[in-house]
DNA sequence: CCTAATTGCTCTAGTGACTAGAGGTTCAAG
DNA sequence: CTTGAACCTCTAGTCACTAGAGCAATTAGG
């Protein structure tokens, strides 16, 4: 039986993050002690464990429901757990190329100004003029 | 003269986000109709473009503050604005690197799905299982 | 000039995924 | 048995909007 605070400590999952993924329904309520603090099982240390690992990749609270919603259908054919992971892949992707081009603009904001005073400062000039940009956006 | 519509058709920021911003402090409180409308000059679309094109580029509200009361100082050294780019660039540099790494990971478990039932799925099993992992994150 | 459609107004509340704080209770070590 | 850390619930705040209610003003057509 571990405390929230062992579990925080164990998953790197705050305090306050637990509380709030009970409540979000991706944990179930624990056990409690006689003095009403919670005490949890190990599976449920490794159902924070999947869902951490689940959020640093990107997924979505409600993704992550589907799919342990689908975890405890051990039967179901997994066409939806895989649904779920390319989908996020395809927004990962999407993600990275609208950041590059974001970086390619930056870049020639950032490295280009070579006035003094904000007066003829590039990165002004270009944040205002959308016509020094080396494409549409 | 724009009304509030002529300003969101110019720019493509949507009428409720204009008055956010106004809110916000990015435009400054427009003149206003006989019958309460905003009414906007030329200078504040002008504005509305830079406002929306560093959103795009990322920059957050705050930022935008800074670099506009900046720009109303034409004689200070643009160092500040320099600095605002910089940051973001890094930032949106340690995003992409972030999102590379999903990438690799999502790859993985999304194509190497072989299993027919959740029991024996790959992307439910590699989700719980942090070891299954290529690399640490 | 009148009417109807469109556009505008303010205000409140909701989103996602937490985070912070108030004000109180329980637990574990010494 | 005391003390201080950890725990509890509840509310509100974050960011950058978005949605909706319930009205008022404007504009185009007849």
């Amino acid at each position: 039986m571990y405390s929230i605070g062992d579990l925080s400590r164990r998953t790197g999952v705050k305090v306050p993050t637990i509380r709030y993924y009970e409540q979000m329904g991706l944990l179930e309520a624990p056990e409690r002690s006689e003095g009403n603090q919670r005490r949890f099982a190990k599976a449920e240390l490794e159902r924070l464990a999947f869902i951490r690992h689940a959020r640093d990749l990107g997924l979505t609270i409600n993704s992550i429901r589907q799919l342990i919603d689908l975890s405890g259908h051990a039967d179901r054919p997994c066409a939806d757990a895989d649904r779920i992971a390319k989908e996020q892949l395809a927004s990962v992707r999407e993600r990275i190329a609208k950041l590059q081009k974001l970086e390619e603009e930056l870049e020639r904001i950032a490295t280009c100004c070579t006035g003094e005073t904000v007066g003829d400062c590039y990165v002004i000039r270009a944040l205002s003029d959308h016509s020094l940009c080396g494409h549409e956006h």
